[in-house]
DNA sequence: GTTATTATGATAACGGTTATCAATATCATA
DNA sequence: TATGATATTGATAACCGTTATCATAATAAC
């Protein structure tokens, strides 16, 4: 597998923090990466006990903070409360599709609603920083 | 105050639940439309606390639960995971301008991007059912 | 290896929300 | 208006995702 980059954004972020680095680290890195998901830090946790049975909650939680701050992980929030993180790393900007019934995730990106949604913001004087849009519906498959 | 169309539909909620009437649901709801906000239960709690003052939390979940049941309350959740509860009855849909500095709400609509909306999510073969759009900035005042 | 420092895992704490439950209020009926 | 069936209430425990605490262990510069 090629996790070089990846890792390379990792590791230089460490180093930048003067911080350590550690078996567990490198294997949430790497269970993190390998699934192509939105994982729950609950997800992951069962994911990475698998190969690190030790690991603990909160080594999952502090990791996802590192991984989120360097740029390689976004924590995504919908309308269960429960935070989600996805890969960042060579995502462009997008937001989402949810099916109600399964909650399958769709990535999507409409360049013509986000060039409507800055003149929305400016038009209420407000200086634009960021945006969230999910939409719900029902998917192909559930909807059968 | 003409609370008379908001009270009826409470009443009417409640007849056809087989529910009993309450000094303190009465004064939850009075509460809840004399505030023109968009309300934590906290917050909620805190204002009815002072006509009610033996009122507790559950009975106001409890109510704000019933309220949004019959379409004269909305349950929104942003990005900190806190509930807030605005005023339905009478409002159409809308999205939110919210300022990142002091957290102020503005009520949006925009045809436009509420059918580009719908055309995105059946370009994906999913039925549409709804959405939440909050577009994160500063805000005038904010910014001087 | 020594030493200073960071990381870890167990677990307590936290904050918002919901469930539990005994006591109380409501309301249809007598 | 008294009765009795049922819903409501408030106090509080429980819940759940997340974060803080802290003693022990791992890391890495020397």
């Amino acid at each position: 597998m090629s996790l070089g980059k990846e890792e390379k954004i990792f590791e230089d972020h460490l180093a930048a923090k003067y911080l350590k680095h550690s078996e567990q680290r490198k294997e949430i890195l790497h269970s993190f990466l390998n699934t192509d998901r939105h994982l729950t830090a609950d997800e992951l946790y069962r994911i990475v006990k698998r190969k690190y049975p030790a690991v603990g909650y909160a080594t999952i939680y502090r990791t996802l903070k590192l991984l989120c701050e360097c740029g390689l992980c976004r924590e995504l929030k919908f309308e269960d409360g429960v935070a989600r993180y996805e890969h960042l790393y060579g995502h462009q900007h997008h937001d989402h599709l949810i099916c109600t019934k399964c909650g399958r995730f769709v990535e999507v990106v409409d360049p013509e609603i986000e060039r409507l949604q800055e003149k929305l913001i400016k038009r209420h004087g407000f200086y634009p920083e960021r945006h969230r849009m999910e939409l719900y519906g029902v998917c192909k498959q559930c909807k059968k």
